[in-house]
DNA sequence: CACTCACGTGGATACGTTTTCAAGCATCTC
DNA sequence: GAGATGCTTGAAAACGTATCCACGTGAGTG
């Protein structure tokens, strides 16, 4: 309840310049025996440097800001782990925000984190660019996770759309012209994870295939797309919204609309949950009557029966390489780095009746 | 990337003095024309005022910290869910740092929030009262969430421990002779929750029901102790760590070393997450040949065959709800909350063979 | 008219730190 | 021995805000 020691309390005491202990304690030059002096005091004092002045004097807070669009998203609370155990290893605090997928609420937390000039940020982004210009323009350092934030919306044509995905392939992170934010980004390799399980449905004998989607799934689709070849059917691409209701309403009506597919692949957990939520409803067997891929590997993933084949991405890793990039923004920081999948084989998929 | 507008460009382009703005944007006392031309004048500005300033002035960080074991365990994404919400709609930024479970990162963690000047905080704790009260000496507003911190090792007797426990089940939270640490609580009604199972086990005719706990869950161990009566079969009353790989060895330990009992009862998710997995691996078939009922109403329960009868507590209120009283902490608050749980009966217990 | 009172206002101060700057001092070099 | 060089040191100036206090002005009251 006392107030804490202050840097001039400390200097008093050892009588010494409160600039002397300032230079102690931030690993400056000093004399040995001032040293020692000042850190005894200080110790003695139990006198702990208030981030405020600090902050204040430097006119930036430290740590750094973290925006997920939900956390009971469990691929979400793995990154926010490794985020976490990152900047706790450095000392660091970190501001989380939950903007529940929805670009307003993301823009205002941008501004909130502003408002606290922390100017180090780490994202699953909601918005699109535009949502996301202020932030750079504020000389944040941003990095994002999981997926880019799409281009502002360039008209309704969903063709064109489609074509600036597909063109979007070739390099990750896109082309520079294409993509006027330069923001580094840690991702999944989702091409790769995308094409060696439609591959292994391939295998398995399924022609008809469905993609279960969600937001920021932009280059999942597109790969899909490109893995299952030239005439894709539109029907087989749906998409939630998010919540988890819109999901197991995609994946009901996916399968009503479309008795006659026979495997599914679901861009994210709680798209998959939905998948098999609505599969029961609908007395669907997994994996006699369809075969479910999941994308992300979670806990719960075992635990069904059967435990679910999915597409494994290393969301606490995301997030600990996240942190790093972030931190280390000084010097020249790698556009992007792209971390592997891995297609885990459990039991939800089965040859083609 | 140039500098923000500050309180005292707003004064010079508004030719009024800086303690006027602070005032009007401050919702203090100025004549209606000064105020609207302030006003004026900091929107063309895009001034925000700057949290730092403000911070170091009233020496003290604005928002709240929050503690949690881990997010991975839904659970804690819930409870977080819910306290983001809450400060995002009082427009307050929280503070995540997540302890593992381990009691000398919590303390550092306190340290950092210290350090911050972040001065209130809530907290799933993982040490004891030791742990958490420097926290409270420092002046921090605190509340605990689904559980309270143990009161420091008093001996290595399990019996005296057994009886504390039960001490402390009469009134909730304890009384505060024996508890000298005064914080506000949001928990769920733990001792009606699991009475509420038991009773609906022993309903099935279940006589050897198990307990598989984890840290923290004293209170509902207690509670478990009471609701089967009077000669506790220790054996059926095992512990995991926190972990995964803990909860997974310590499932695994109880089927096999009492291959007699017919229930088991799970103190949380993970340790449900842990029981499904164990029982599998050994070949027992839920609720065919055991009946298992889990705390924590998560949404995979429902994915699990059979779907898991479980005691759902309003993880995400119980987080609101603790925000709310942090922030609310002028005046008298509260002793604490206890928000009710429901059992809510799907297919995974069935009649004792 | 003089006096008080209320109110709007701005100057000044303090919050705790980092950093710049110049001064003090000892040592080294020519 | 005089000047230069290096190191340690403390005073002071920021950083952006909230708040205390004093001042001035207008209205209201005796």
């Amino acid at each position: 309840m006392e107030r804490r020691a202050t840097i001039k309390d400390v200097a008093e005491a050892a009588g010494v310049g409160v600039a002397t202990v300032s230079r102690v304690l931030s690993g400056g030059s000093a004399s040995p025996q001032t040293r020692e002096r000042v850190l005894a005091v200080a110790a003695q004092l139990d006198y702990r440097p208030s981030a405020l002045g600090r902050n204040l004097r430097q006119r930036r807070t430290g740590g750094m800001g973290l925006l997920v669009p939900d956390l009971t998203d469990t691929f979400h609370a793995q990154l926010a782990e490794g985020v976490l155990a990152c900047a706790r290893s450095a000392g660091e605090p970190v501001v989380l925000g939950s903007t529940g997928g929805d670009p307003e609420q993301e823009s205002e937390l941008i501004g909130m984190l502003l408002e606290q000039s922390v100017d180090r940020l780490i994202a699953v982004p909601s918005g699109d660019e535009e949502t996301w210009a202020p932030a750079i323009r504020a000389g944040m350092t941003v990095v994002f996770a999981d997926h880019l934030p799409p281009g502002p919306a360039a008209g309704d044509d969903p063709a064109a759309t489609a074509m600036t995905d597909l063109m979007r392939l070739d390099g990750l992170p896109p082309a520079p012209q294409s993509r006027p934010l330069d923001v580094p980004s840690v991702v999944a390799d989702d091409r790769a994870g995308i094409r060696t399980a439609v591959r292994y449905l391939r295998g398995l004998g399924h022609k008809r295939i469905a993609f279960l989607g969600g937001p920021g799934q932009d280059r999942r689709v597109a790969a899909f797309r490109e893995a299952v070849g030239s005439p894709v059917d539109e029907e087989l691409v749906v998409f939630g919204t998010g919540s988890r209701d819109s999901a197991y309403a995609a994946a009901s009506g996916l399968f009503q609309s479309r008795p006659d597919l026979t495997a599914v692949l679901a861009g994210g957990n709680v798209l998959g949950e939905a998948a098999v939520l609505a599969a029961r409803e609908l007395d669907l067997r997994v994996p006699r009557d369809v075969s479910l891929v999941m994308y992300d590997d979670v806990p719960w993933a075992e635990l069904c029966s059967p435990p679910l084949t999915v597409i494994a991405q290393p969301g606490r890793d995301m997030g600990y390489r996240a942190a790093e990039l972030v931190l280390r923004s000084g010097g020249r920081r790698p556009r992007g780095v792209v971390l592997p999948t891995e297609l885990i084989i459990r039991g939800s998929c089965a040859p083609r009746r």
